[in-house]
DNA sequence: GTTCTAGAAC
DNA sequence: GTTCTAGAAC
């Protein structure tokens, strides 16, 4: 169906019809997820429009605060009754929510949806615009709160009981829909159906609101009055979940939908927490005595430590005999029942299910941290999937009895995009079961000494996680050393940014190679060889340097001389290693002039650059312009000048594709693939030069 | 560093 | 309509 703006946008002005629609309010149901528009489309329209319009935001409500979906259906009743048009300003993305309002409509009023199906990007960017917070975090947390309410919402239909719903999909359609609704006169009624939904014709329908679209017309994001964008979200939904640990009575913590509803202070969802679950008591068969009483004396020993942050003690069932046990001894120690509570529910679900929100769960792990088994750990890695395998494999390959390992979980991974957790920590606790490995007989003196040490590794973790999360780690361990100290701002500025977590792997294999056994090819006391993860040829090494604060080419000076050249040796061992094996192979030694990773590292790579994961014009350019400084020049600069030349990375990694061999231009990677696969032309005369290229006797033939 | 995706280029 | 790039997300 087409949204015609001409035509049936303008209200009908039939006589009889007019007698029929007066008198009968609307009810506006808005929907959409938190940042798509709601608040600013009601006020758009109430500014301008002849009717009454009353908005009632769930976030506003209750004085200014948050209140209940109870509380707008009363307010939305009175309005009504008065004659008034209503706006529900609320996200209303699932049916169940929208039920209630439905009800309204009859004979006395009409019932609308307008629907914001804005792209979720557009959404997430005007949320963290609203707060205010430029951080990667706080654009992480709303991307995955966004993410998540947009992969469970169900749009309206008119069998809900809906007169007419709007659809928009994009700014032109509300601009659209907002216009048709201000120029609603008292008298007017709108037609009623679907309008605007997605369908085969959709492209139709753009063009044609495209074309219609006046010129005069501002784009609304720059419409939008600034005194809005600092109101608050509109779209909360009070989840009232049931914990409890102060003994008797059982406390309600309000968990909002909406993480960026403004509440008087820190929001539930930017409160960094901890949900844990009760350690070996359940397949490992420790006593639950003895067990809670060290979950409540761990508990009370780290509360000093944890500032805002929150424990949560998480369990399947109801009436746990743990979660009992453990409420009655933190209430008569009076553990601040704020930052310590007990929660019934999935441990992978808290959010979606629960509406509580942890950012870090632990898992009961086994010790050689493999999904499976049952219980917690079967279903964190079940619902963590290969992502979480993947990252827990990258951190560590098996667990001791009594400690925790921290696993920073990949977007990629459900249990990030759906719930919000952005790490899991994986604890392994004493056994008591005679069927599993490890038994300790029920020597319970061991056992307590175990479980203490696994809860203070799990609460450790989470502190240096919650430190972290509060800001970036400083770059404050570079520089130990005496020495000419290093400008911050090395190439471009690109260099005085703070380390983003994907950048740090490499320099966590650097300082712990003995973790990451399956990566690892050789760890020396200076240097750690390891394959690249994402080969750009068919054989593609790292070297790494083993020394703090030595992050990129820039940071190398005279006092690195001997490791540079150590670095050198290493890459050429396994480059000759490989010659062996297979003398057509031809090799380069270097380094890249500005990295992506941190940690300075060698690459030692093969000249076929035969990889899929060669993908576009950066790959191949930072391998074969002058980006890439061999490890013989530098050697030379860093001897003779005390610093190697870096070459400005913009302008040659946006460079025309060259073949690396014949120097002939491609227009697009897989043309210049096509080209190198064959290209049997000598390697340019400046790169044969000064043992640049590393080769075979036999191979160097080719040589004119 | 990769992945995702809109839209340019073909 | 399909292929490919480039920019933004992490």
């Amino acid at each position: 169906m087409e949204m015609d703006i001409d035509g049936t946008c303008k209200p009908k002005e039939k006589e009889g019809e007019q007698e029929k629609g007066r008198g009968k309010p609307i009810l506006v149901l808005l929907v959409g997820a938190p940042g798509s528009g709601k608040s600013t489309f009601c006020e758009n329209v109430m500014r301008a429009s002849l009717c009454p319009w009353v908005r009632i935001c769930q976030d506003t409500i209750n004085n200014g605060k948050a209140g209940t979906k109870a509380q707008c259906l009363q307010s939305a009743a009175t309005s009504l009754k008065e004659g008034k048009n209503v706006f529900i300003d609320r996200c209303n993305l699932d049916k169940e929510q929208r039920v209630d309002f439905v009800k309204f409509g009859g004979p006395q009023v009409e019932v609308h949806a307008v629907v914001l199906d804005l792209p979720a990007k557009l959404c997430i960017s005007r949320i963290v615009k609203r707060t205010g917070h430029e951080g990667n975090l706080q654009g992480g947390k709303a991307a995955a709160v966004v993410n998540r309410m947009l992969q469970n919402k169900e749009l309206p239909k008119l069998s809900e009981g809906f007169s007419r719903i709007t659809f928009c999909l994009n700014e032109t359609d509300v601009q659209a829909a907002r216009s048709m609704y201000t120029a609603l006169s008292p008298l007017d009624t709108l037609p009623h159906g679907c309008f605007g939904q997605k369908n085969p014709n959709a492209k139709t329908q753009l063009g044609i609101l495209k074309f219609l679209k006046r010129p005069h017309e501002t784009n609304s994001q720059d419409s939008v009055p600034s005194r809005l964008t600092k109101e608050k979200c509109p779209c909360s939904e009070t989840k009232e979940t049931v914990s409890s640990l102060s003994g008797a009575a059982s406390q309600k913590i309000k968990v909002s939908e909406d993480p960026m509803a403004d509440s008087s202070s820190q929001h539930d969802y930017d409160v960094p927490t901890l949900a844990f679950p009760s350690i070996s008591t359940a397949d490992f068969q420790f006593n639950l005595g003895k067990a809670s009483d060290i979950i409540v004396e761990k508990v009370e020993e780290f509360m000093d430590k944890l500032g805002n942050a929150r424990l949560v003690l998480v369990d399947l069932t109801h009436g746990s005999k743990v979660l009992s046990l453990v409420r009655a001894k933190a209430a008569q120690k009076n553990i601040d029942s704020k930052r310590f509570f007990t929660f019934v529910g999935d441990i992978t679900r808290l959010y979606s299910d629960g509406g509580l929100h942890c950012n870090v769960i632990a898992n009961a792990a086994n010790w050689r941290l493999k999904p499976g088994g049952g219980g917690v750990n079967a279903a964190v890695f079940n619902a963590g999937g290969p992502a979480l395998e993947a990252a827990t494999k990258n951190q560590a390959i098996s667990l001791l009895p009594g400690n925790a390992v921290v696993v920073p979980l990949p977007s990629t991974s459900p249990l990030y995009s759906r719930e919000g957790v952005t790490h899991v920590i994986h604890v392994l606790g004493p056994n008591m079961n005679p069927e599993r490995p490890n038994c300790l007989n029920n020597d319970y003196i061991k056992g307590c000494k175990i479980l203490q040490n696994a809860y203070s590794s799990l609460f450790e973790g989470f502190l240096s996680i919650a430190k972290t999360q509060v800001k970036f780690p400083t770059r404050s361990s570079r520089n130990v050393l005496p020495g000419p100290s290093v400008p911050e701002d090395k190439i471009s500025g690109t260099m005085t940014k703070s380390w983003a977590p994907w950048v740090q792997s490499l320099y966590n294999i650097a300082m712990h190679p003995e973790k990451y056994k399956d990566e690892v090819l050789e760890a020396l006391d200076d240097v750690v060889v390891l394959n690249d993860m994402y080969p750009k040829a068919k054989r593609h090494l790292l070297v790494l340097a083993r020394f703090e604060g030595l992050d990129c080419l820039a940071d190398a000076h005279k006092e690195h001389l001997q490791l540079l050249v150590t670095m050198q040796e290493v890459g050429l061992k396994w480059a000759n290693k490989f010659l062996h094996e297979d003398a057509s192979f031809v090799f380069r030694l270097g380094y890249h002039s500005v990295p992506s990773m941190r940690q300075l590292h060698l690459h030692v790579i093969s000249q076929d650059f035969e990889s899929k994961c060669l993908k576009n014009k950066k790959h191949w350019n930072s391998f074969n312009t002058a980006f890439f400084r061999d490890s013989v020049d530098v050697i030379e600069e860093v001897s003779n000048h005390g610093k190697a030349t870096l070459q400005d990375n913009n302008r040659l990694l946006s460079m025309e594709l060259r073949c690396h061999r014949c120097r002939s231009a491609h227009p697009n990677i897989p043309r210049l693939k096509s080209h190198i696969s064959n290209c049997q032309a000598p390697f340019p005369a400046a790169l044969q030069k000064n043992g640049r290229l590393i080769l075979t006797q036999s191979n160097s033939g080719c040589d004119p």
